[in-house]
DNA sequence: AGATACATGTAACCTGTTACATGATTAA
DNA sequence: TTAATCATGTAACAGGTTACATGTATCT
């Protein structure tokens, strides 16, 4: 199991809800990560505004303090942002603990996306990996019954895990199959 | 869905590690990190080193910078520290991202320890309402077949989670159902 | 004796959280 | 007009990661 630098996804979240929107302010995008995104992001208000302020000044996202209503400032995709969106979602996922696959998966919105494939596929592969792995640590760990009763809460949660690996791979096969037919 | 305060959890894990080997040196607990305990929490010995500081400092743990060998230190367990990991593991679990859940069980040695019952208890309360949360907002955002195919990514992941709360629920209900049996 | 690995420790950096602050708009 | 809320922004803090540093065994 390689070490993984860890990778800020904020700025590649912030793109992707900008390209489905086309047009909002700061307080509409925070407002999604209050809903639908939230689910799987959390963040406030606090980090999205220098978030957009470092956007803007690498032209990623262009804004326009438009119109006579209030204070807001208004942001929308740049070329440069589409491209960084593109490049992110397309780079290899890594099996880190956060977890990145629903957080691209969210952002396609065609059925027909290869991207979406290459995603399926690559977490499939990873979770085939950790299923292997912890499989391997079972045997290693527990194959006496004294074992078990020895470390019970250990036990459980690695059988737990091996559970929760293989549903998901089930998953990933069946959604595979599915895009294949 | 009430906003929690993110809680520091290093210090109860190193705790608990020290609970079930009673005589170690830093670099040993460091290495339980990249063993067993890995699976479910990473850190490094940049964390670990000054935390056994504070703790010694705290009295919830003993040093002992014994024998000729080296220049080791072994720490074990006090009383103060005991009940600290006490507390952990019996406060009440938060419905956080960062899962408390397989960290606490894995401290459980013993089937029948009544706060593994608590665990699975709260846990699934925790996946129950989980569950009931996001078939609501399945139902709202995905009822039309539109829907679904306009945002196909963020359906699936819906649909995804929903699965993977199921799948939960039934593992913890098994389990519960063991318990009581 | 020199090189390598091990055990411990510290410092700089980065990121996210909490709290505070300001103007502008709406409600009472 | 005052109070409450909204939209934006900043500052202080905390935690974790990466990189650096030091001394001590072990190996050749």
């Amino acid at each position: 199991m390689a070490i993984v630098p860890k990778k800020r996804v904020l700025p590649y979240i912030i793109l992707g809800i900008l390209k489905l929107n086309s047009q909002m302010t700061g307080s509409e995008i925070d407002a999604e990560f209050q809903h639908e995104i939230g689910e799987f992001w959390q963040t406030t208000h606090s980090q999205i505004y220098p978030e957009l302020k470092r956007m803007v000044a690498d032209q990623w996202i262009g804004q326009e303090t438009s119109s006579q209503d209030r204070k807001q400032k208004w942001y929308h995709l740049l070329p440069a942002g589409e491209h960084q969106l593109q490049n992110w979602l397309t780079e290899p996922l890594t099996p880190s603990t956060d977890d990145e696959f629903p957080l691209k998966v969210f952002f396609i919105q065609d059925q027909s996306s290869p991207i979406l494939y290459q995603l399926l596929t690559q977490e499939l592969q990873i979770h085939q990996a950790k299923l292997t792995h912890l499989t391997q640590r079972m045997t290693t760990l527990f194959d006496h019954q004294t074992c078990q009763t020895a470390n019970f809460g250990h036990y459980l949660i690695l059988q737990r895990a091996i559970e929760r690996e293989t549903n998901s791979l089930q998953w990933l096969e069946t959604m595979l199959k599915q895009l294949d037919g």
